[in-house]
Parts: structure tokens; C-alpha cells; sequence
RNA sequence: GUGAGCGUAGCUCAGUUGGUUAGAGCACCUGGUUGUGGCCCAGGGGGUCGGGGGUUCAAUUCCCCUCGCUCACCCCA
């Protein structure tokens, strides 16, 4: 048979095996999250184009050419959100949130979408946990943030992480900076490759990103964010690092660490995974004190961020990921005769109403291949009803691992089972 | 957007220096017990060798184009 259609370019099927993966990470953020008093919100995955362009800044290369945008009703621009926080600060200023209470605390988890070339641990539609602070401009919930992030990973399993931390400075501090910045690379354009250059004009802060050797060079005695910082932002970053040291939560400071979207102001940070080649950033987070008000609402402080779980997957892969629920009693119901189907389907919705995994076979197939089915499916019991036991008004239960076998009217089954 | 590698069965892969019915392992199905799983044995289904074009008596094999996938750059989770 040919394939009439196939999947989208970077959109992956995600099959029982690896969904089982997923539910047991998302499962774990919410437990996690509830314990640091994080709460779920779901926004949608479809914003105004200009509210991503707004936030993530109209010079990024995600807003430039990574998002899937399409024309909505009116003609208005429309995107899949290629990240989560925009949309929940959308929805906390839509909602006025914010007037109801000082603090507020929520979690995410859900499908991004990013047009890039799919490669190893990137994919144009990928899964993210995310945690967003709203309100407090308190370096302890930045800390707070990330005791929930380096926490998660522990509760995971996973290990040999490194947090990586900077100060990118405030709307005081950052604009001198960037200026300086420019200045400096200006008078080595020269040596610059062709994209830093152009970032030159328009975001000079991610020239302090670029990993080409030549602009390595340059920005070796380029100035650096975190010794240009404003009193406040100084103390700010103090504070955090004193109170991380604190809880014993490891980190590097990693003076050229500058994020990709312009949102992000002060404290920034990010999780390397081990074994994860080019796309080491298992997650990524930081403070955004301003980003609340550009978009029309009060000033307030934010923190936040994003894990991608696919990378998390990666870099957990060899590990033993855990079933997200305890496997209950398994049951396969045989019917040796087309007369006991019937009675089976009927035993087989009250014993899932009971509690048990029970399934049994729609294909008509031979006592021989149900059983084999049964033994594939590794189940705890089968039942098997057919002429002598319709007779006898009974059905037999064999235990598949003693290979022990008894008649016993259907309505003992559930108490003989937990006999056992 | 740029570069590299790879497309043979559901999966992992052999093979064809151009030549009749293209193979293996796993998976799947049936049977070996008139009503019983695993192990074993026997048999079976399944491929226009990614698609199109060219060269040739003959192409899965050689050439060109195209599509797809993967990896890397870039950027990010």
C-alpha cells in the first residue's frame, strides 16, 4: 500500500510508547508545579500575530521567520504561538487578573510550533512545560522559578544538568549598554560575520550569542551586560545568586549567556542537558519586568520558564520513565463459541467498571489465537467461556501464571481474583 | 535559507559488477490438541526496490531531475 498522505514536515506521531513518556513528564509538572503553588492555565494556540511579534520583539528570528502565521477573520494576522508566554500574559491582562490578585503563579504545558528545519531534538511542533510568576519583583521568586525547575528535573531522573545563569539588565541599564556594545563591534565590523553584522542595527545584545569563530574573538573583550548593570539590577542579580548558593542549587554564571527573545530583562538562565549535541538547551527562563506593561497593563515584575520535553526525552533516553499510573489487574476474556460473545461483552463492562484492565478479541479468531493474544498482552488472567461452561452456567478462570485454571459462577470472578 | 548523507516488506537491513519468480531476521496470519498461551515445528500473506524521465534488447542496479527523510549550520526548548 502507498502512503496517500503523510505528516507534516516536523510534525511527529507521537505512538503509546513515547505518549506514555510524555503523560509521565507532564504528570510530574503538575505535581510538581501544585507543591510550589503552580496552577494550570491553558491558552490557545492561536493569538494575533502582532502579540508574539510584540513580546518575543519584532527583530527575532522566531517572529522574522519561525512562525506559522495564516490571515483570520478580517484579514487579521493570526500565528500558531511559537511559546507560551505571550499568550498567558495575554490572558492574565485580558482577564485583569492582576486586579484580583498581587501574585499569581501558573503552569503550561502544550504544543508549540517553531518553521525551522527539523533536526535532532527540534521539531516544528514540540511540547513545552512552562511556569510563569506574575507580580512580585522579588528576586526570590526568580530563585523560586528555578528551585521548581532544577526540582523538576530531580524528580524526573535526570542528572548531570548545568544551570547556567546572566544579567541582562533593566530598561534603565540594558539601552546604555547596547549602545556601547554597538559601538565597540562597530569598530570591529570587520571581523564580524555577515548575520552579527546585520544584528549590529538591530539586536547588538545577540552578537554576544554567536558561536562563529571570528565573532567569538571580537566578542572575547567585548563589554559585558553584567558589568554595566544599574544599582538595582546589580543587587537584584546579588540577591539571586546569594539565595540559589543558599539552597544549594548548582549554577555557572556565563557572562555572554543572552536570551532570544526580547522580553527577557535582569536575571536570565538556562538548563544544559548532557548528551544533547547542538540543541543542549533543555529549558530556558528568566525574568521580564517589562513585558506586562508594553503589552498594556501594569507594571509589575514577572519571572518565568519553558522546558522543551522533547529535549527533556533525550536527554533522559536510556532512563527508566516511569508508568504515570500503577498497572491494575489485566484480564482477557475468551470466547470459545459465537454464543458467549455476547455474555462476555457484557462481563467485560462490568469488570472495567470494577477497576480492571480487561479487553477481549473482535476478530472472531480461534481459541488458540486468542490465547496467544492473551499471553502477548501479558495479562494477569483469562476468562474463558464456552460450550460446557454456558451449560454449566459458569466461566473459567485461568491464572497465566500458574497456568491454573477454575470454574466458578460469573459473579465470584472479582472475589476469587483479589483471593489470589 | 545553506550544506551533507540516506530512500529495497509493517520494522531493522542484506542483495543486484544491468538479465527469468528480489531475500533474511523480527512482526503479522493459519495449522501442529474435535476447547487453551509462552518454547518449538510446518506453512502463509505482504514489495510497481521513494516518484518521474533517459540510456539499453533488458534498469531495483547506470545517468538526470524530483520528492521525502535524517543530520549539521543558523536559531532556540
Amino acid at each position: 500500500m502507498k502512503n496517500l498522505y503523510q505528516a507534516v514536515k516536523g510534525m511527529a506521531d507521537i505512538f503509546p510508547d513515547q505518549a506514555r513518556k510524555f503523560a509521565t513528564l507532564e504528570a510530574a509538572a503538575r505535581a510538581v508545579g501544585e507543591r510550589y503553588g503552580y496552577e494550570e492555565i491553558r491558552t490557545p494556540l492561536v493569538e494575533p500575530t502582532e502579540l508574539f511579534a510584540r513580546s518575543i520583539g519584532e527583530t527575532t528570528d522566531i517572529v522574522q521567520k519561525e512562525m506559522f502565521s495564516f490571515s483570520g477573520p478580517g484579514d487579521k494576522s493570526l500565528s500558531l504561538r511559537p511559546e507560551g508566554t505571550a499568550g498567558v500574559v495575554r490572558a492574565y491582562l485580558e482577564h485583569a487578573v492582576y486586579a484580583q490578585q498581587p501574585l499569581v503563579r501558573y503552569l503550561y504545558l502544550g504544543p508549540m510550533f517553531r518553521r525551522e528545519r527539523p533536526q535532532a531534538g527540534r521539531r516544528r511542533q514540540f511540547h513545552q512545560f512552562g511556569i510563569e510568576a506574575l507580580g512580585s519583583r522579588r528576586p526570590a521568586i526568580d530563585v523560586e522559578t528555578i528551585d521548581l525547575l532544577t526540582c523538576y528535573l530531580e524528580e524526573v531522573g535526570m542528572d548531570g544538568w548545568e544551570l547556567g545563569i546572566n544579567s541582562v539588565g533593566c530598561n534603565r541599564c540594558r539601552p546604555g549598554f547596547r549602545e556601547e556594545l554597538r559601538l565597540y563591534l562597530e569598530k570591529r565590523r570587520e571581523e564580524l560575520c555577515e548575520n552579527c553584522r546585520s544584528r549590529l542595527e538591530t539586536n547588538p545584545l545577540r552578537v554576544l550569542d554567536c558561536k562563529n569563530p571570528g565573532c567569538r574573538k571580537v566578542i572575547e573583550k567585548a563589554p559585558k551586560p553584567i558589568d554595566h548593570l544599574c544599582d538595582d539590577c546589580a543587587s537584584h542579580f546579588e540577591e539571586v545568586r546569594a539565595l540559589l548558593t543558599e539552597l544549594a542549587v548548582p549554577f555557572t554564571l556565563q557572562p555572554l549567556l543572552v536570551r532570544g527573545l526580547d522580553y527577557y530583562t535582569s536575571v536570565v538562565y538556562e538548563i544544559y542537558g548532557p548528551s544533547l549535541g547542538a540543541q543542549d538547551a533543555v529549558a530556558g527562563g528568566g525574568r521580564y519586568d517589562t513585558l506586562v506593561e508594553e503589552l498594556g497593563g501594569p507594571s509589575l515584575g514577572a519571572a518565568g520558564f519553558s522546558i522543551g520535553l522533547e529535549r527533556l526525552l533525550l536527554s533522559l533516553k536510556g532512563r527508566e520513565i516511569p508508568a504515570p499510573s500503577p498497572p491494575s489487574i489485566s484480564l482477557y476474556l475468551v470466547a470459545v463459541m459465537e454464543e458467549a460473545f455476547r455474555p462476555n461483552a457484557v462481563l467485560l463492562s462490568r469488570l472495567r467498571r470494577r477497576g480492571f484492565k480487561a479487553v477481549m478479541d473482535y476478530l472472531n479468531r480461534s481459541l488458540k489465537a486468542q490465547m496467544r493474544e492473551a499471553n502477548k498482552r501479558r495479562v494477569d488472567y483469562v476468562l474463558i467461556r464456552g460450550k460446557d461452561e454456558m451449560e454449566k452456567g459458569v466461566i473459567k478462570l485461568k491464572d497465566m501464571k500458574t497456568g491454573e485454571e477454575s470454574l466458578l459462577p460469573e459473579g465470584e470472578v472479582v472475589e476469587k481474583i483479589f483471593m489470589e
